[in-house]
DNA sequence: GCGACAG
DNA sequence: ATCTTGTCGC
């Protein structure tokens, strides 16, 4: 009935204290397939409505997917940077394309993801003994400084704070809307 | 041809 | 992404 419906969720927070400021949710239809590669094709227009409803606007967005790392150089954090003009960084859980040495266990350690002579992200602990997640360019910010603020943006859990609590949001939005139109 | 493949 | 059991680290 509603099987190509979603959600899509923004939670705003100050930085470096992470706090929030505001969060925004929206529903929508989805009319492209899940297909390696084209992931910004199928969530970026829903993205886009949740950003619209932001009263706020962002000086630093964090993507959960990944930017430069990407066949093409142009994951879903560098679409959704460039339509908003805003400085994105793209973190991502688990490997599109390149290959890399994990990096040491501590939490901050990092090491480089090549595509063949090409640096196109880090592989980042962003916990200790935790497995690494992949951080990229996606609009305006160096790989460097992409790696210092997702870090910054790690409250002790391996997924950074403002994407973790996304997440979870939407995931709830989810499950009451199901429960709703089952009663 | 075969495998790999963000969410 | 989701589902599910067991295991491991804090």
């Amino acid at each position: 009935m509603s099987e190509d419906q979603g959600f899509a969720a923004v939670i705003l927070y100050s930085f470096p204290k992470l706090e929030e400021i505001e969060r925004v949710w929206c529903q929508g239809e989805i009319r492209f397939p899940y297909i390696p590669g084209f992931l910004a094709f199928r969530e970026i227009p829903l993205l886009l409505q949740a950003f619209a409803k932001l009263r706020h606007c962002p000086d630093l967005i964090l993507a959960d997917a990944h930017g430069w790392a990407h066949p093409k150089r142009a994951g879903l954090a560098c679409h959704q940077g460039v339509i908003l003009n805003v400085p994105t960084i793209g973190c991502a859980k688990s490997l599109l394309v390149g290959k890399y040495k994990l990096p040491g266990l501590k939490k901050g350690s990092n090491s480089p993801l090549m595509d063949g002579k090409e640096v196109i992200g880090h592989v980042l602990r962003t916990r200790t003994n935790v497995r690494p997640i992949f951080v990229s360019c996606g609009h305006r910010v160096s790989l460097a400084t992409a790696v210092r603020l997702t870090l910054e943006c790690c409250d002790g859990y391996r997924i950074p704070k403002p994407l973790r609590q996304a997440d979870r949001w939407v995931k709830q939005l989810r499950i009451l809307h199901t429960s709703i139109h089952n009663t």
